[in-house]
DNA sequence: CGGTGGATTGACCCAAATCAATTATAGTGG
DNA sequence: CCACTATAATTGATTTGGGTCAATCCACCG
């Protein structure tokens, strides 16, 4: 299952099922006791907006459980998601005072957020931090570069596989898993989302969805669960590399 | 002018006209005699394929002066720029052993490159060098982003604009001019090259680049050579915000 | 000069947008 | 338990912005 069961704050460092790969993955022991000091969990429902754009930031955090996305407007009302934040994910940005995007919880979510100002010093004192955050800054950066192929070239049809196979491969690998054969998840977002984060209206996003399935490609359960019977044939279909290509 | 007069690798890192802008802008004297230790100038001429994509990496390093992109190809051809490299700029990512992507030189550059190993090690030393590092790469995700709206929801009208108004913002941020009321620069891309960027063909880029002039939002002498009689036209066309929304 | 590569312009076509009507699906309260 | 909404999703008909194919045009250079 995508939504994993947690839905309240671990008790400690030690129980957090983010640990390994969050922005605090690097810190020792002291380090963490550092950060306990200027972190609190907060919890956010389905639908709910974390951050506006232009707003204050106070804070800087990692998702814990739940999915959001980053979204950006135009001021006549097109959107662009330019972000799927999953679980371990860091939200924010140190040094900056203003929010350039909105957040929004998609799932209920929980995070750990830390108070800004101790933690831009504490950035400053420890390269742990600041070496960590690189790095999957960096992941991002990919990211972002991997989907402006998607959403400057590829087709309506490759631009859904091309999602579809973006949440199946994070969905496995946060569970430790490599994708090849079948694959089963659901979607966690709704087709309005879908569309906002390819470059499409909901009704193409429909259409090319009720096609995959009719080719085979996909098979539906409901309007979310997704079953994938042949990996390798979703990535064709995204014109994406016969199988490699994935840089982890 | 765009292209700095600049054509040979400066004397030392005193005289380098990057050297408040590069990776190496927070390291004080012994680091910088550090980095000399392990860094070497190369040219590259206009057209020339610095990396391609699947190379091992040997070096990274920061563009001294000159002008390169960076590009995506999928397997029948299509391509996406998703980088333009300006004077200052990083290339290559410490601990990443393959190129994701093609970079290629669009004007005779100068490049100021590190050996991988001893820069890699230097990191895990000092944390300046990866600070920097950090806040240059949220600076690039944070384009990165920006494209992605310009890429999935902007007009090829708008998408125009946009390309336009970002080459005169970086073009007079390295003057440190605001850029207000008239502009001029030349553009250091081909319409190939610019579409390639805008997810467009070269056919309609001709056509938009064409109905800005008609329509006196910009003017030409030539083909590269550019003036815009108001940036704030400009940035209209462009669909951006009224005037703020740059986050520098 | 003719040639070559970049750029422009025109005619036509098609993939995806737009406009519009139905069809699930999930509550909510009588 | 069944109407009565309200929201998400599908499907159809039509339009259109940008792609494709093709014919010049232009500037520079050997």
């Amino acid at each position: 299952m995508l939504n994993e069961t947690l839905t309240a704050a671990p008790r400690s460092c030690g129980d957090c099922p983010i640990q390994h790969r969050a922005v605090c993955a690097r810190c020792d022991a002291d380090e963490l006791a550092q950060l306990d000091k200027m972190k609190y969990y907060r919890n956010f429902e389905a639908g709910q907006t974390l951050i506006w754009a232009g707003d204050r930031m106070e804070f800087v955090g990692s998702v814990v459980s739940g999915i959001a996305t980053l979204t950006q407007t135009m001021e006549d009302g097109r959107t662009q998601m330019v972000g799927l934040l999953l679980p371990s994910d860091f939200v924010g940005r140190p040094g900056r005072g203003v929010a350039p995007y909105d957040v929004v919880a998609t799932t209920d979510m929980v995070m750990c957020c830390f108070r800004m100002k101790p933690f831009e010093a504490m950035m400053e004192a420890t390269p742990h931090i600041s070496q960590r955050l690189l790095q999957m800054t960096l992941d991002e950066l990919d990211a972002a570069r991997e989907w402006m192929l998607v959403l400057g070239r590829k087709t309506a049809r490759e631009k859904i596989a091309s999602l579809l196979s973006i949440i199946a491969r994070r969905n496995s690998t946060l569970h430790l898993e490599q994708p090849t054969g079948q694959i089963v998840f659901d979607l966690p977002l709704t087709r309005d989302a879908m569309a906002d984060y390819l470059g499409l209206t909901l009704e193409t996003v429909s259409r090319q969805v009720s096609a995959l399935k009719r080719d085979g490609v996909i098979e539906l359960e409901g309007k979310r669960h997704v079953t994938v019977p042949d990996f390798h044939r979703l990535l064709a279909e995204a014109g994406d590399d016969s199988d490699g290509g994935m840089l982890v």
